[in-house]
DNA sequence: TATGTAAATGAAAGTCATTTTCATTATCTC
DNA sequence: GAGATAATGAAAATGACTTTCATTTACATA
């Protein structure tokens, strides 16, 4: 039985491809970028991101990882997530859909929410008069993990 | 019949007294930058506040707007508003329930959206382990009036 | 109504994530 | 390959706050 290929080399390529097709080059600092983006668990800073993909192109600046995730969310390649103090992370969106977060607000840890309820709220913009175009939504508590400590603590 | 009383007053005089309770001093400042914050017509930033409060208290510091507006979200007299990059706008919350809202993403308009659908997802986060605390949601788009103007200029 | 004390103030300096500038380099089209 | 133009990165700039610290002020207490 032939050992399956690793599922994040063609995603790779599809993700260059799509960058491509919106008329931007492909260099190595964006590869990088964005093999450094895949190889992240969760959501993060542009920092961390930069840390990562110095390990495959050590020369790269913080700066190129600026722009590189700008054109990715631009592209709806990634998406960002807002800390409770208007600091971004950033992750790449594996799927067509969007999704929200919960944030844990001591140890920082992400998750996931796949629900979206915005729809009926969209509607209530158009009342407004407004043309929804986006929406931010994030939940901030605390994970399994910190209320555990805390109950030690006590 | 007698004129009744402008009612952003004595407002006012609760808001004082609740940040006192609170263990706050009441301070010319103080008073000048809550008066420009009700005075406002919707959710500004930091400098416009201190622009409309200098006008009351003309030596009034920037740094003094930031700790004030810092004691009211602190205190649930005033709250936050995000925008689409991290920039921060202050309100004053006039009754006890908290709303979100719709930004313009043209001219910066910000209208109020007294719908909040979150509960649901309070649920979702439990079931992930989270213990919700607060969240965040705001809708981005364009307002009508923008939407007039693009439609002149074509 | 004085007085002591802790809180509040504001000018100046500091922070920090992000953006701009601009000279150089690299990609892609022909 | 050569040329046009997009991308890069070092350095400097930005901007929205926050911190520091010497001075002033509110207000609890006498
Ligand atoms: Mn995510
Ligand atoms: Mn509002
Ligand atoms: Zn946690
Ligand atoms: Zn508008």
């Amino acid at each position: 039985m032939p050992r399956s290929r690793a599922p994040s080399e063609p995603r790779l390529e599809g993700r260059l491809r799509r960058l491509r097709t919106a008329g931007h080059r492909i260099t190595a600092q964006r590869k990088a970028v964005l093999r450094a983006l895949a190889g992240m668990g969760c959501a993060c800073g542009a920092e961390d991101i930069h840390a990562r993909a110095r390990r495959i192109y050590p020369r790269l600046g913080l700066v190129t990882v600026y722009r590189t995730l700008g054109a990715l969310v631009r592209e709806g390649l990634a998406q960002t997530v807002q800390l409770d103090d208007g600091r971004i992370r950033y992750e790449l969106r594996d799927d067509g859909r969007h999704h929200h977060h919960l944030v844990c607000l001591s140890c920082g840890a992400i998750a996931r929410l796949e629900t979206c309820a915005v729809g009926p709220l969209q509607q209530a913009g158009r009342r407004r008069g407004f043309t929804v175009t986006a929406h931010r939504l994030e939940l901030f508590g605390y994970c399994g993990d910190c209320r555990s400590l805390e109950r030690e603590a006590r």
